[in-house]
DNA sequence: TATTGTTATACTCTATAACTATA
DNA sequence: TATAGTTATAGAGTATAACAATA
């Protein structure tokens, strides 16, 4: 009588949802880890010392670059990340781990597989596979353009 | 030298980045619905009125219970639902759509869908309906225990 | 003039606790 | 005593704007 889709088919029902389930499990996983689960995207993406700059880094985490501030000096604090500037342009400042940051990130991502598996269990081996690649083709994707809102008001426009 | 893994590889920030996108399309697709792409979905839960109460609703939908009383307070004031005491149980209201909700949902649902296709626009029909199916799996398991964190714990012991 | 990073301020969102009415 | 819902308060998180240094 009403509409013929349950919430539990909406996709947006459902990445909330699993979002949720992996930021409850990956808290526990990087305990201690200044900034939670952020701060270990942060360490790992410094792990990568050639991406660079805090705003590179704010913009490809999708937080703000004022946050980044606030998360790198938690890290820097806790002597897992250090500030260099960037020598071609002094503006900017590299995000580089410590040798404590390497040996945590190491450790905190071992923990965080066993996590990750443990979130996409109900799913068989090749699933689990296939799901991190679709996930990642469509992040990579909509991090392509700033503009795909902007495109998909488009869309709606033209329904 | 340092870790295998690239941080794009990682499930977090694909589900992170993805989230972002969603509810970024989503709000402009559920554009002036009070609470935003959440209100839509207690609107969607309502729809089916055998689900009751809002207790329930926020546990499916992941909020506080005292989110839930501003979120329907909002699409109640907006005259798109509202609320009648469940005659089984007088602590208990049922949150049931009005004529005006039924249409506005009708309407949200279909300039969803097209946002949804939209942001899974880089994958083929048939990789979409995978995402949707296994991303539901996966959500559809993490809700069923609560224990999803303790089970975590008790994983990363083990390690 | 535009950009990186920082700081301070204000705002929004969320969690906590206290209260009521029912069970 | 326990639960559904509401309300008020406090806290965390976030965005905004202004600033300094550099391009």
């Amino acid at each position: 009588m009403t509409s013929p889709s349950d919430v539990e088919s909406d996709l947006g029902w459902a990445l909330g949802t699993v979002m949720r389930s992996y930021l409850r499990v990956a808290d526990e996983a990087v305990a201690g880890v200044p900034g939670g689960a952020r701060g270990y995207q942060v360490l790992s993406s410094a792990a990568r010392g050639d991406r660079g700059s805090q705003l590179a880094m704010a913009q490809r985490l999708g937080v703000d670059r004022t946050v980044m501030t606030y998360l790198v000096d938690d890290l820097e604090k806790a002597g897992l990340v250090e500030r260099k500037p960037d020598p071609a342009d002094r503006r900017a400042r590299r995000v580089l781990l410590t040798d404590a940051g390497r040996a945590r990130l190491c450790d905190v991502e071992r923990r965080m597989r066993k996590v990750e598996e443990h979130l996409l269990g109900p799913l068989e081996p090749t699933e689990r596979h296939t799901l991190r690649t679709l996930l990642r083709r469509v992040a990579l994707a909509s991090g392509e353009h700033d503009g795909a809102a902007c495109e998909a008001a488009e869309a709606l426009d033209r329904c």
